[in-house]
DNA sequence: CACGCGATTCGCT
DNA sequence: GCGAATCGCGTGT
C-alpha cells in the first residue's frame, strides 16, 4: 500500500490541488475491510471569493473544518441522503476540493455490497457513491488524510490528458473551470462538454 | 422556531 | 427527462 502524501501537498493554491488530485489514489479501511481507487474527478471551492463555496460565508458551523489545518477531511451531507468528500487546502487562502469520481481498485466486491450494484461503472462515479462505496459517512468529518484509516497517497504513474469545465451543479453568471477530469475515463460522473 | 433548498441519486415515464 | 426522497444548515422572524 502506497504512503499516504504529506500536509504539504495540500498547503497550496486550491486550484492547483485539485488538478493533482487527479491520479492519486483514496484509501478507506474499515476493519480489515480496505476499499479504494484512483482520482479521476475533482472540483474546487474556494472561500470568500467564491458564493458557491461552503466557506462563503465564513466559518460556519457546517463549513468550520475548511478554515482548520490543510490536509483534513471535510465531509458534508446533502439531500437528506448522501455524503460528500472533500479535501481541505490552503495557501493562505481557504479552500476545498470536493472529490466526484474514482476508478475502482481495492475492495470492488465490498464496494458493490454497500454500493447494492455489481455494475462496475456504477460504483464510484458520482460524489454520493464513491462515499457510500468507501463507508464514508459523518464520523469521517475533520479525518486527518495524512495518516490514519482514510487517506490519499501517489497512484498509478499512466497520465492522461486533464480536461477542464464549470462545477455541476453551480450557477454561476461567469463560469468558472473550477472542475478537473481525466480525459475520457469512465468513472467521471458526467461527460464534460468539451 | 419556521421555512427554503441543496457541490445527489434513483426509479419511472 | 423529470420528480421524489429526506434532513440539516443558514437565514430571517
Amino acid at each position: 500500500m502506497p504512503e499516504p502524501l504529506p500536509s504539504s501537498f495540500y498547503a497550496r493554491e486550491t486550484l492547483l490541488v485539485a488538478r493533482e488530485l487527479l491520479g492519486k489514489v483514496l484509501i478507506s479501511r474499515r476493519g480489515g475491510t480496505v476499499t479504494g481507487g484512483t482520482i479521476v474527478e475533482t472540483e474546487g471551492y474556494l472561500g470568500a471569493d467564491d458564493p458557491a463555496s461552503h466557506a462563503f460565508r465564513g466559518p460556519t458551523p457546517r463549513a468550520a473544518i475548511m478554515f482548520g489545518p490543510q490536509g483534513k477531511a471535510y465531509v458534508y451531507f446533502i439531500y437528506g441522503n448522501h455524503f460528500c468528500f472533500n479535501v481541505v487546502a490552503h495557501d493562505g487562502t481557504v479552500g476545498a476540493i470536493l472529490v466526484r469520481g474514482l476508478e475502482p481498485l481495492w475492495g470492488i466486491p465490498e464496494m458493490a455490497r454497500r454500493r447494492g450494484t455489481d455494475d462496475m461503472g456504477n460504483l464510484t462515479n458520482g460524489p454520493g457513491k464513491l462515499t457510500r462505496a468507501l463507508g464514508i459517512t459523518r464520523s469521517e468529518n475533520g479525518a486527518d488524510l495524512t495518516s490514519g484509516d482514510l487517506v490519499i497517497a501517489d497512484g498509478p504513474p499512466a497520465r492522461r490528458a486533464i480536461v477542464r469545465s464549470r462545477r455541476v451543479g453551480v450557477k454561476e453568471e461567469k463560469p468558472r473551470l473550477f472542475r478537473f477530469a481525466i480525459k475520457d475515463n469512465r468513472f467521471v460522473s458526467r461527460p464534460c462538454p468539451w
